[in-house]
DNA sequence: CGAGCCGTTGAGGGGATTCAAGCTCAGTGG
DNA sequence: CCACTGAGCTTGAATCCCCTCAACGGCTCG
């Protein structure tokens, strides 16, 4: 028979077995930090998992929350809304990111947080983080570590997503979503007006796109449509394609 | 007769009268925090003013640097090339703000900094910063604002200055410039290259718009090229006109 | 004064958007 | 079990905005 621990314990012995522990922000805390995190007793019960079906909203902007997340499975997209009233898409995070981190400066949720497909995510509250990293360096340089890959991915993602031709665009997309799901594992594949916000085009034009990657083989949807399954070769060849043609100009 | 301090005491007494140290990331220090930054002793001489005139280097991408830097004056651009070869700027900052953060995590600078106009910029030590973040919370609370704040900004700026029609993006940009430089002062123009690097257009249709926007006396290009006059009614009239057309989709 | 950079303007073509039907498919209720 | 329904997807046709190519003009500087 299993013996009962006070919750706290409970959640800190699943945080020292957590799958994304490595990854994740706690990642950094070394046993004393483990421990500390213990003492710090009834907050450590704030850590809490949630568990999302796709579509359901993590946070809302401009929701004063008091937690940050990390994402434990699943993929969890990032929305905000343009001056012109348009939907942009800004991220896409997936196991192992820190979002909401806003809060840790009392500040509003800056953009809206949807699931993407079903998704786990850890819920930790700002008061633990502001305690543990009062005692704790290597948690603040993890934090640190986040912010700047936040940052980074933004920057990188707006470089390489937002511009070139509608076609190179898409097929980088699907790259990202295919090394983010590992290789030979079946993507998310967003539908054709997520495809657009997130590229910032057209719900048509993402649809034309698609069929067509879909004709030539790159792209195989599984039942159910929100899933789909990649010809590596063959994405690699239509990116070079659609690469050669972009630098003609 | 004025009297000669050591070194550091000298920077240090420049630090506490600085103009934007409100603003600046040693703003955040009070009156102890400015002690210890004396007590840092030899390292804080490392703080160092530096001058670069337009179109000055301040870091290359992939520059293994050691310092962060806090713009005192003037405009600087943060570039990109995208996988297609195609250069982005993916921000531009202003008085007060930090770049090339990403040095105190030990990283390689993760973009290009090029002055826009004549810049003043400090010149803080990364080993500095660790000293003074480990004694001093308020300096690290100043940190994680700065990075959320460069998250944001990165992140509005591509969702308001990426999409919609040309002439929309090119009157928010000349708004966005004009907020920077204050109200009736001139701001600086880009070049027509660079306008279409920062909003991802041809440098054709950079001229075209501005071109007719001159002629709708939006903007009144002053000598030497590099800096306009704004008409602000004017200037909202057009938006207020481009985002009626880009509304009806 | 010629060279060169920067900006402007025109003509033409093409890729993306828009508008407008149909179509597919999963879920629902008879 | 199956028609029904509605959301999501596909496809076509017309249009338009923007890109590309190209030539020219103005300004600065050697």
């Amino acid at each position: 028979m299993r013996r009962v621990y006070p919750l706290q314990a409970v959640q800190l012995e699943r945080c020292a077995a957590c799958p994304v522990r490595e990854m994740a922000l706690f990642g950094a805390l070394d046993e004393a930090g483990l421990a500390r995190l213990r003492d710090a007793g009834s907050e450590a019960a704030g850590i809490a998992d949630r568990r999302l079906s796709a579509d359901a909203r993590l946070y809302a902007l401009g929701e004063r929350g008091a937690s940050v997340y990390t994402v434990r499975e699943g993929l969890v997209r990032l929305e905000r809304v343009s001056e012109q009233g348009r939907r942009c898409i800004v991220r896409v995070v997936g196991r192992g990111e820190l979002i909401g981190a806003e809060a840790l400066l009392g500040q509003a949720y800056a953009d809206e947080a949807v699931a993407c497909t079903p998704v786990a995510v850890c819920r930790i509250p700002v008061a633990l983080v502001d305690t543990l990293r009062a005692q704790d360096a290597a948690l603040q340089l993890a934090l640190m570590r986040r912010w700047q890959q936040a940052l980074d991915g933004a920057l990188r993602w707006r470089v390489d997503l937002q511009s070139g031709p509608a076609a190179y665009r898409v097929l980088r997309l699907l790259d990202d979503l295919g090394r983010q799901a590992g290789a030979g594992m079946p993507i998310w594949l967003p539908r054709r007006e997520e495809i657009a916000d997130l590229l910032g085009m057209a719900l048509e034009t993402a649809s034309r796109v698609v069929s067509r990657l879909r004709r030539d083989g790159v792209l195989q949807v599984l039942p159910g449509r929100r899933s789909a399954r990649l010809q590596p070769q063959a994405l690699e060849q239509a990116l070079a394609r659609a690469l050669g043609t972009a630098e003609r100009g």
